[in-house]
DNA sequence: CTTTGCACCTGTTGGC
DNA sequence: TGCCAACAGGTGCAAA
């Protein structure tokens, strides 16, 4: 479920819930996540309030006075805002509760997914400070991204899943902003003009962007708390759709894998 | 320094 | 219908 327009969406859901709301007490049902829910989570951050809640790449950062709660949904995590009486499902790993009665609950079968605890400024946290650029933010910008690759030889497709260089590309995006600027995921990063550069920029913005405004129309659902999976799917040109016939000329859709990962391009459209 | 591959974990899917 | 292997939206980290 989660890439950055689902991390966002999740976020602009979860925000009006929260925001200037007390945390009541945090209920830790099961800290084996990716790393172990911190025991300062526990201690520190009842009492507090939430001020805020932001996003860098797919994290989500939940400000109060005295430190900041940093979630991230992993592969297979979600959040939803729930009366506490609600009778928690088999993953749901970790409740905030809050001064409403209301909780935020964290779903994650897979536990890929991670909820940590700082009092420090969380920009500078370990898994936040060497973050490339936001997509949509200044620095993401076509002369960035041709002074970043030149001379390297890694695909394009790997460039956008790194988040050293951007920040928050997920494969599924990365494979349609590729299909969008009309790029081959296995070109190498180093092969690329200023004018291919600056598709792909403008490619990943417009990727997201819609995706976003997709999973927008989920946001008015989501105090119903249904699960709202593939609301995007219609929309994607390449990924997943192996041997369908491309949307823009009609040539079968080819993937190949890179690395451990599938990656999905028309042969036609994209060189 | 760059690139590659693994590891973490569980649910779903597709082929036989 | 049942079983099993392959695969899945992420990403830090170790090794090459």
């Amino acid at each position: 479920m989660p890439e950055l327009p689902e991390v966002e969406t999740a976020r602009r859901g979860i925000a009006p819930h929260v925001q200037g709301r007390r945390v009541a007490a945090v209920i830790v049902r099961d800290r084996r996540l990716r790393w172990p829910i911190p025991p300062a989570l526990s201690r520190e951050l009842p009492g507090q309030t939430i001020v805020n809640v932001t996003r860098r790449a797919k994290y989500l950062l939940f400000h109060t006075a005295g430190g900041t709660l940093i979630i991230h949904l992993g592969m297979s995590g979600s959040l939803r805002v729930v009366p506490c009486a609600t009778p928690p499902a088999k993953w749901d790993h970790l409740d905030i509760a809050l001064d409403n009665g209301k909780c935020l609950r964290l779903r994650d079968p897979r536990r890929f997914g991670a909820a940590l605890w700082t009092r420090a400024d969380p920009a500078r946290h370990a898994l936040l400070k060497d973050l490339g650029p936001e997509p949509f933010g200044p620095d993401f910008t076509p002369e960035y991204l041709y002074a970043i690759t030149r001379g390297r030889k890694l695909k394009l497709r790997d460039l956008l899943l790194n988040t050293r260089v951007v920040a928050g590309v997920g494969n599924i995006y990365a494979n349609e902003a590729l299909f969008a600027a009309g790029l081959r995921p296995r070109r190498a990063a180093g092969q690329t003009t200023r004018a291919d550069c600056a598709r792909l920029v403008t490619a990943v913005r417009e990727t997201l962007k819609r995706a976003i405004a997709a999973g927008g129309t989920t946001l008015r659902d989501f105090r119903n708390a249904d699960g709202l999976p593939g609301y995007f799917q219609q929309t994607l040109m390449v990924y997943g759709r192996t041997g369908e016939p491309c949307r823009q000329c009609g040539a079968p859709v080819r993937a190949v894998r890179l690395g451990q990962r599938s990656a999905f391009y028309c042969p036609r459209c994209q060189r």
